[in-house]
DNA sequence: ATAGGGTTAG
């Protein structure tokens, strides 16, 4: 090109670097730049900031080091660094160059917003929504969504209502909020009010409040929506349709998400995986195994997540050798380097079927260190075979990882207390006062007839507590008919 | 340069 005695301009420039996708060709495009010793005008250098801070920490300090030495900012320039270091939580820097600011707009004060949010710092995030000098409705919607993820709804809720221009953005953001936590009647509410004030759904919200409805299961709300886009005849993409299987997967429906699934004229891999996965969860190993079969013969190239899915459904179905072959398979077969999150499912997979020397083994072979999940994982293992070395263990390098996790320590109190060890149960209970934690109990929910119901251990909240636990004994004795010893903890 | 969004091991 500069052959011809033409040189590259802004555009060329821009389009070069949107395509980088590695650290290395941005900092060629950059030496390019600097060889030709100008750097047009400022749209070049900012361009560089922005391209720098997709790469992590590195790109970040490269694109410091640029907007150090750069002789003039904009206010982009600024917003692009300080963009950059939000998305990597780097908050306290980015608060400081935001000080530092000349001259801030909105975007300035949104990046930081919605830096805050992401943290859970809905405190720090407040105060500065109340001391910008105006505000749009991405500022509303960042903390209507901060306040949704920290679990404060009735803050989330009073800054929609306030928010004079509501975008179907914001809609999402509250709906998907409600439907997160199992609000149906608020959901539901809502999504009808949403339709009245003229405002259609699009890929963007129904991916967003079928997720939704997958985690907290709420079958109702996504059956709801699945009715509503038939009658308006909403043409539903395939990423659509891939929230849909997984939300009826996740919700116990199966037969919904095949059938969701069958009727799709376009599959991508994301659909493959999602009802393989969803099989394997229900304990359908075969049929999820089956369908791979079916995948990998119409042509689609298994990924991570297509791996995850069928060691998943080899463990909830006890397919022992099927899952060594397929975690072996992937590597040698599919050219696909097991992540930790692999090796959590083998370790699961041969924990839960007793082969705790095995599953302890691949533990100290891996390439990369242990997280907390996989420690945890062997760990639940061991109290199900009642292997209290092991768990030793597991637990010293556990506590190193997450030395005040509560769940750790009442997961090793149950071994020891298994295991009759009375004086280790009281040490450690003695260290869990210390770290001041108690677990959190866990809690399950189901919806019956449009309402959510929770239950926590040794609930009695509930108006039918009675009965519900005359079930539970009823249905504990008919599983010690057929073999099953429950087991009680403390 | 700023807001919602598909599959991810316990």
């Amino acid at each position: 090109m500069q052959c011809c005695g033409v040189y590259p301009d802004n555009f060329t420039y821009s389009f070069l670097l949107k395509a980088c996708n590695s650290l290395s060709l941005v900092q060629m495009v950059h030496a390019h730049v600097e060889k030709l010793g100008f750097y047009g005008d400022i749209f070049v250098p900012n361009a560089l900031i922005d391209s720098y801070c997709k790469f992590g920490c590195v790109g970040i300090r490269a694109g410091m080091k640029l907007f150090m030495v750069m002789e003039e900012r904009d206010v982009v320039s600024w917003n692009s660094m300080i963009g950059g270091l939000v998305k990597n939580g780097e908050l306290d820097d980015a608060c400081k160059l935001f000080d530092e600011m000349p001259k801030r707009d909105m975007v300035s004060w949104n990046t930081m917003l919605d830096g805050y949010a992401k943290a859970g710092e809905m405190n720090k995030a407040f105060g500065l929504f109340e001391r910008m000098p105006e505000r749009n409705v991405i500022s509303w919607s960042t903390m209507v969504w901060g306040y949704s993820k920290a679990g404060d709804m009735a803050m989330a809720r009073m800054l929609f209502d306030k928010c004079p221009m509501k975008n179907l953005i914001i809609w999402t953001t509250i709906i998907s909020g409600y439907a997160e936590k199992g609000i149906v009647k608020e959901a539901t509410v809502l999504y009808d009010k949403m339709e009245e004030v003229g405002l259609k759904p699009d890929d963007g919200f129904l991916i967003s409040i079928l997720a939704a409805c997958a985690e907290s299961g709420m079958l109702g709300l996504g059956k709801r929506i699945h009715a509503s886009i038939r009658r308006c005849r909403f043409r539903c993409s395939t990423k659509v349709l891939n929230a849909f299987i997984d939300m009826y997967a996740k919700c116990g429906c199966l037969d919904a998400a095949f059938g969701v699934f069958s009727g799709m004229s376009r599959r991508d891999l994301v659909s493959w995986n999602s009802m393989i996965h969803g099989l394997g969860i229900h304990g359908h190993g075969e049929k999820a195994l089956k369908l791979f079969s079916r995948m990998v013969h119409e042509g689609f190239e298994p990924d991570k997540y297509t791996f995850i899915g069928l060691l998943c459904a080899c463990t909830h179905a006890g397919l022992i050798n099927e899952g060594r072959n397929y975690f072996y398979a992937m590597e040698k077969v599919y050219g696909i380097v097991p992540q930790v999150e692999h090796y959590g499912c083998m370790i699961d997979l041969l924990g839960r079927g007793g082969l705790l020397e095995e599953a302890f083994g691949l533990l100290r072979n891996m390439p990369m260190e242990p997280n907390v999940v996989v420690l945890g994982t062997l760990l639940g293992a061991c109290r199900m075979h009642n292997d209290v070395d092991l768990a030793k263990a597991v637990c010293e390098h556990l506590f190193k990882l997450a030395p005040s996790d509560p769940g750790n320590f009442s997961l090793m109190s149950n071994i020891y207390a298994q295991a009759g060890d009375w004086v280790n149960v009281a040490n450690i209970r003695k260290q869990m006062k210390s770290t001041g934690g108690q677990k959190p109990s866990g809690a399950s929910s189901i919806e019956v007839e449009e309402e959510v119901h929770e239950f926590t251990v040794f609930d009695q909240s509930h108006p039918k507590s009675n009965d519900i636990y005359e079930m539970i004994d009823r249905l504990v004795q008919d599983l010690r008919q057929v073999g099953y010893v429950p087991k009680a903890y403390i």
